[in-house]
Order: C-alpha cells, then structure tokens, then sequence
DNA sequence: GCCTGCCGTTGACAAAAACGCAACGCCAGG
DNA sequence: CCTGGCGTTGCGTTTTTGTCAACGGCAGGC
C-alpha cells in the first residue's frame, strides 16, 4: 500500500533501532528513510525518536505513535482479508506466537488441517515464551498466543485454558513403554533428559520434585525438544513433555513414544488461548481460533 | 497529514456521490480526484465505486472500505489529540451531533463552560434528528450524540438517559406566567404555535393530545424554535418546547419564559447521550461527556 | 592518541509521481 | 437535437521521492 510506506519505515526503525538497519531491511538507501521519518515528524509536529549514538529509541510521543501505526498497519491487513472473503477468496493471514512446545505436533496437524480447506490463507509461527507472547501481541507482531503459562497478564484476553498434564518421553522399545501411564519414581530409575529452566514442562518437574522424596540430576539438558527427542530415542534416557508437545498414539513420528505421568505426582499446568484484548479477529483468525479451540476442549480438561 | 490525501480524497466522493464535487470540495481538479481513486481501486485490486451516468456510488467493497476510512481518519485525530495532550497542550476537537433544542440555551452554556476551561478544544455542532444522528455516528462525522427520541439503535451505545418534560413557552407578561406550573387545557385557551412534525415537543403534544378530550389547531407551526419564541414574545399564543430547550429560570433571554406542563397531561419524552459502540472517545470528548451527563443527572430524573 | 566502524544527516541530481489544463465520449433532460 | 453534467485521458509542468556520495560525531580497539 503506497500511502503505508511512512508508517512501514517507522515500524522498521523502531523495531530495528536503527535507520541504516532499518533501510536494509526495507531495500532502501538510509537517507530515503530518513527523510521520510523526518517528513513525517515535521508535519506531526514531534520528534518520535530520540537520537543516540548508538541508533534510534522511541521517545514518548512515540510510543504513542507506534501503537498507532501498527495498529493502522493491522487494520489494514484485516481490511484485506475482508475484501477477500467478500469477493470469495476467502484468503487470509494468520500470525501465532507459541510455546515450543506446541510446534512440532498440534501446530502441524491443526495448520495443515485447516490449509487443506482454505489453502489462500498463510501462517505465521513465532516461538516465544509467554512474556514475549504478550509484548508480540501488544505490538501486532502476531494475532494470537498459545503459550504455556502460570499466569495471564491484563492486556492478554483469554479465550480458552486447558489443563496440561506432563508425559514422559521415551524410545519405542523403553521399558516403560509397556505401560498406559507412568510414575514419577519409575521414570527416575533410568537417566533423565530435561528442558532447560523456564520452559513448560520443566517447570512442571520442578514443582513437582520439591515434593517428592526421590530426585535425580538430569544427565542432560537442552533447550531444544527436537535434541532431547532424538537422545530419547536412541538411549534408554527419558524425557519429559507437555502433554500436548508429546507424539500421541498414531501420529506419524513413531520413534519415541509418550506416556502420561500419573497425576498423583506431577500437577498438571495451563495452556492458554488468548488474544489482544479489545482488538478484534480477522476472519482467518477467527476461523483457526475456533478449529483449535474445539480440539483442546475436547482433547483436554478445561480449568 | 500526507499519507491521508487519498482517504480524504475518496470519503470526499463517497459524501458528495461524484468526482467533480469532491474536487471542488477539495479544491483540487477533478482528474487529480479521479487519478487519486483510479490508482488506490488499482493498488486494492477492486473497484470502490460503481460509475453512473449521474455520478458515483459505492459498491458493497466500497461499504467496507469507506469504513476503514474513516475509522483511520478518526484515528488520527485521536492521535493528535493524545500527542496534545502529552505535551501539555490539552488541544483536541469535539464533533456534536444533537436535536435543535438543545442548541439554544443548554449545548450554548456547555460549550462555553468547558472553552473556559480548555480554550485550545473546537467544537462542531451539527443539528441532526435521531436517524440522521445515528448515521452521523457511524459515518464517523461526528464524536457523540445528543437526541431526542423514543427509541434506540444497536449500534448506539446510551452513555446515559434522562427524561425530558414538556414545557409551556410564553411572553413573560403572559397571563399562564404567574403558575409555576400549568396544565395542558390552560394553555389551550390561548392560540398555539407548535413545532413541526418529527420533532421532540410535538411527538410529545401528539401523544398527549390522543388522550385528552379538549384539543385545538394550531395557529402557527414552524420547524424553527427561534421563529416560534419571537412569535410568542410578541403575541399571546403559547407554544411547547421540551424541557431542555426552553429558557430556564436566570437564563439571559427572558423575552419568553417557560413554564413546565403538568406530568398528569403530558408523559416525559427521552433524551439520549451516545456514541458508537465499539469506538473510543478521546480525551477531550469523554470529558465533555463527563460534565454534560453530570448537568443531565443532577438537573433531569433518570429513565 | 589515532584509527576504524557505525551512527544520523545533508546536498546534488535523476527518476517518478502528482497536478492542472484541455479535450473526449457518454447519457439524461429540456 | 442540443445542452449540461458526468467520468475519463493525453500532455506538459511541478513537486515529491529516491540514490549516490560525502560530512561530522561518537564509541571501542590497537
């Protein structure tokens, strides 16, 4: 859209913090977009940044003015997808920020699901943890958050929470894998895998092994679930999972298996569907937020 | 603001309903408006406006398009305005939309009370009936409405209502001056100069002339309040105004004084104070509200 | 202390966009 | 048939916007 163009540099720079960043990210000359925040500042009547040494900051006006352009810009793109539906595209863009968790599998399937009825509608998928979630949210980086979570902020509207129960994670052929759902105790009679502090599962483990008598360090951590996975499936280690992160019964990737952590010993946590409050849903949005929402309300306990 | 020319260009046309007069409204030629609205229909890939021999209509994407619009131009100036207010400026802009009663004496006083205050605020007051109200509201032409009616609409979210009496108009040397309040079948014993159809004080004198056994024809109707109190100064003829648009007890002009019918004749009307549901008020207009729904309270019952 | 690197900013010039003017084709109403 | 209003278009001019190159300033490293 030509006459966005201003309000598209000024998001960049802010983002970047930088005009010659700023202008690369655009394929511009750094002088073209300094004139245009320089046109625009003039005819605002303000000074938006404030310019150190090291590169552009919003000054209070501008973080006024930034809400205003990102919020423009989205307006903008839900004017699109209108237009589409109207015209019968049914076309459309839908930006999430989630847990890690939730990628490899519920994503997947619930994505490809819905791309197989309207396939014009692109997706975005942004990892965060739930702090980032909100601030992604609050700058109209994405449209939604699924993350995984103790608490729920005040600008960050609940559509739905589910209770999340932990699964141990472990290869086919494990041992324990003859079971429906495991204890606690049993999983730590073979080395254990963890995720790294702050994300969901660990803290679930955390919380619950204040509790518990028997503890064991974990032989090896990692931030990274796809790692942890593939140690799993060709050690006797076991891993731990949110339940929803975890492969289930049939889905395709069969070389590690889950099973449910008996509940007696690990509290189940929330995950959380939610939203900017007081902005509205494009239709795409709507549309994915109803698919996904129907499946954890049938999948899982409410809260 | 630059990047806006285009917007306004086409809300221009879509108020005027043609290109020529949407150039001369903005006092720019009509192949400059024309070119403006080929390449924004171009750059959305639909046509905005269907093309009559008699000038220009929008299309069902245009309905949606018109909106986003104005939305965004509302948007602005509520920027503006928060910008103002961030630098201590206390500027900002409130658009009025109200029945032709409230003009006189009760918007007058309002108006000049908070200009007192906030010197730096401007006001448009546009005389509109409940429908054309509404319609303003929506158009975004205007900030907040004042009317008089019996009912409401969806969109229209009532910020609050108060019930309106009718009251007699008469020279201040009239005989019905000296009660403090009078009956209806007291003033129909003088001549009578009433309102026009549609508004206020005569769908009030209508209802209640349904009931009442004694009636007369007016000597004298008028859609102008200003034209039926210079009648009345100067003559012994009684007209009716609703509460709120006749001269109060101290008020400057006291070539007519009013005084209120009796409930048991006529039943109190409404008056309503709204805005558009779903939309933010900015700071200048949610504190004009503030001081009027304040006067509203304090001076007329609640509904 | 000097040098390098990155920052925002500015002047000169070329490319592109916007505008005004005049003219065209079209259709209703007199 | 003609007039008047409508949207639209070609063309020359003006304004805007972008690029290229260069300037001055401030940190961090040798």
């Amino acid at each position: 859209m030509k006459h966005l163009v201003t309000f598209r540099v000024i998001d960049a720079i802010a983002r970047t913090g930088s005009i010659r960043a700023a202008a690369e990210h655009l394929a511009l000359t750094a002088s073209a977009v300094q004139r245009r925040l320089q046109a625009y500042e003039l005819e605002l009547g303000y000074q938006i940044f404030e310019r150190w040494h090291h590169g552009m900051e919003l000054n209070p006006a501008g973080e006024l003015v930034i809400v205003h352009i990102r919020e423009t810009l989205a307006e903008t793109n839900k004017l699109n997808t209108r237009l589409a539906d109207l015209s019968g595209l049914r076309r459309g863009e839908v930006r999430i920020g989630c847990s890690q968790a939730l990628v490899p599998y519920f994503l997947a399937r619930h994505i490809k699901l819905y791309q197989s009825q309207f396939p014009q509608v692109t997706f975005e998928v942004h990892v965060l943890e739930h702090g980032a979630a909100e601030k992604a949210l609050a700058d109209f980086a994405i449209d939604i958050a699924l993350v995984f979570s103790a608490f729920s902020a005040p600008d960050f509207k609940v559509l739905m929470s589910v209770q999340q129960r932990l699964a141990a994670v472990m290869s086919e052929d494990h041992p324990l894998a003859r079971f429906d759902t495991v204890r606690l105790w049993q999983c730590y009679e073979f080395p254990i895998a963890l995720a790294s502090a702050g994300l969901g599962s660990r803290s679930m483990i955390n919380a619950a092994s204040k509790l518990l008598t028997c503890a064991r360090t974990p032989e090896l951590e990692s931030n990274s679930f796809e790692f942890l996975k593939t140690h799993v499936a060709e050690t006797n280690s076991v891993s731990f999972q949110v339940e929803i992160g975890a492969p289930r019964l049939g889905e395709a990737d069969q070389s590690v298996v889950a099973r449910l952590v008996d509940r007696r010993d690990v509290r189940p946590g929330a995950l959380w569907l939610g939203h900017l409050a007081g902005r509205g849903l494009s239709v795409a949005v709507s549309r994915f937020v109803e698919q996904v929402s129907e499946d954890l309300a049938t999948s899982y306990e409410a809260i």
